[in-house]
DNA sequence: TTGTATGCGTTATCAG
DNA sequence: CTGATAACGCATACAA
């Protein structure tokens, strides 16, 4: 039944743009072999029809000014062929690569596999390519430089920076400047008009909610200060708490990750009048609601516990998780369209704006529900 | 404090390798400038060092043959210009792209991104790079062929199966052939001995786990049966129980996400007897548990669920997951390690088989320990 | 509507 | 140890 073999190779593979050949000697002038390796040019598809390679080159890019029948003999030549564009070529000749990259953190997450699948979607929609380079130390300048660097040597036109770049020095603007580069952080932290989750709309959504169950106030775990999304979420829990007229009581930091909220459910516990608590993440939220449980505190009786992203498992806690959705596909489309109409210098695609949707789930309840629910 | 602004360019970005300038006009022969682009090239390198552009391409490969002070004049003049090797022009001339494709279901999964961060890891250590493309029908050959051609024009000298192909036909042979390929499938399924993770030690790990316990039968929550991984695990895990004399009970069929965890999960609560399920993938477990606690049988002392993959969230569900670690990250570097062996045809790296771990965590438990545990 | 002639930036060959 | 020079495969301007 499965009878297929460990690795479908043999002994020999050829490498896609075979290396020429040796060349033979002669006593006069010799041209290094042409068109010895396996994969068909347009001069061989050219002379199967019996066109110009230009004639070739037109039909294939789909242009007009070919005579229908022209057209149908260089395509079925292009078929019996088995011809294919050379992209190197192609983009030596052209000056258009049509590589989109994306440099993100070699960190496995959820969110990052969502995102892509969404830059991956348009990018092919629009006939480009993606390549991905990862950093692995999102605190060091220059492996984000590196990155940049492999990236544009492959000849990446735009840049989509699914990363924490907390800097901008010299050197990275150097690069972003002949470079177009979409921030991911810029597309959803709400900086501008032009977002397409507005990260401070997730903040409120989620306080508001815990504030309006009639929470005397809201205790916040951050995600990793690298991340804009975590600051403006931060900062946007602040003003909400504010114009509520209550004072934000001390940020319990934390990382993204479920061990990080752990942590912070710990502190959390210790504090014994904390009611409501409004973590940056889903994935941090399983941990605070573990610590919470460890120390004899019932998630949503004691504490209420609202987080934000919504993944496939945010149903599945226990208690199913109150959280605010991002729509993280969408997030990857729009940064794809955006750099690509940053490429193609056209009219930017106008962003529809995700409005964060808080999804309401098991884990809020008024405070002191103790007893009353379950 | 956020001085950025939304996304990091211009009016007028430049196309990496910059098409050609519009050829002036004269009366005899004129050759359309030269190097008229931004990024210097070989010979502006060559002119300000004063050598060949033969002697900047030795140098910048690192070969020898160079007297040391004509490279550190080279190298002064690449470091003063900003020139960078023109990957397209430079793989045009040598054949060779250092290109590695991955195919990968356009579905987001944790594993997914584990399994890039090590497969990205590996590829920039030998210098490669890595180019995606995305199946979003994973029961669709054409859709793979396509996503195989997209890598293939783009250069790619090998390619990894990160999704389910479940046919070989006659198209997708032809393109395995020409192009190492790597199935991730293969590489864990323990089809061969060489493999990674044997998928089938994962599922008799599990299934013995819950036979020594006490458990008379072992119920099994297959994944998605487009992947081998699937079906080695329920094979193994029928074998086991027949090994202990037996019968496997029917398989429950889900598809990986918990929400088909979850049915299955009502399917078992609705079995008196069944008190022990060994569940394919972690995230189904958080909906196998979900449903068996809403038909209030508790984990683990009415049932016992056993996993795979030890997700960073398994230690967070409730009860905290007891699960076979699965090393995603290995396997990525594994996987890229075989394909850039079998591109440079060089003596395969001895894959490192990593054995299977089983975490005994709290969801199971003996038969029968409803009132004793908890 | 089609063909001719370059050049893209690099590497490889071979002669010094 | 170094330099001329010919390809690599395609796209483009221009002529026919």
């Amino acid at each position: 039944m499965f009878a297929f073999t460990f690795s479908l190779s043999h002994d020999a593979p050829t490498a896609p743009f075979p290396a020429r050949q040796v060349s033979v000697h002669y006593h006069g002038w010799m041209p290094r072999r042409h068109n010895q390796s396996q994969s068909p040019s347009q001069v061989d598809v050219a002379r199967a029809a019996g066109v110009s390679t230009q004639t070739v080159s037109r039909v294939i890019s789909g242009q007009a000014n070919v005579r229908p029948e022209t057209a149908r003999r260089v395509l079925a030549a292009v078929d019996e062929l088995g011809y294919r564009v050379h992209a190197a070529a192609a983009s030596l000749a052209s000056g258009r690569t049509r590589i989109l990259g994306v440099i993100e953190v070699s960190t496995a997450r959820y969110s990052t596999s969502a995102i892509n699948v969404g830059i991956e979607t348009v990018a092919s929609e629009e006939g480009y390519t993606v390549t991905t380079a990862s950093v692995s130390d999102h605190a060091s300048p220059d492996s984000f430089l590196d990155a940049f660097d492999r990236l544009e040597r492959q000849g990446a036109e735009g840049v989509i920076l699914l990363a924490p770049v907390t800097f901008l020095d010299n050197a990275m603007g150097a690069r972003t400047e002949r470079t177009p580069t979409v921030l991911m952080h810029h597309l959803t932290s709400g900086v501008g008009t032009d977002t397409v989750v507005d990260q401070s709309s997730i903040a409120r959504l989620a306080t508001e909610h815990l504030l309006s169950l009639g929470h005397r106030t809201v205790w916040h775990v951050s995600g990793d200060d690298y991340w804009l999304e975590s600051r403006v979420r931060r900062q946007t829990w602040e003003q909400v708490l504010i114009e509520h007229g209550v004072t934000p009581p001390p940020v319990i930091p934390a990382d993204w990750t479920p061990e990080s909220g752990y942590r912070a459910g710990r502190t959390i516990a210790a504090i014994p009048d904390a009611t409501a608590v409004f973590v940056s993440s889903d994935e941090m939220a399983f941990g605070v609601i573990r610590a919470l449980h460890e120390a004899g505190r019932t998630v949503p009786d004691d504490v209420s516990v609202v987080s934000v992203d919504d993944i496939a498992l945010a149903a599945y806690a226990a208690p199913a998780l109150t959280t605010v959705r991002q729509p993280f596909e969408a997030v990857g489309r729009a940064a794809a369209t955006r750099v690509i109409d940053l490429i193609e210098q056209r009219e930017p695609s106008p962003i529809e704006p995700i409005s964060a949707e808080l999804i309401v789930r098991a884990s809020t309840a008024p405070p002191g529900s103790a007893g009353t629910a379950r």
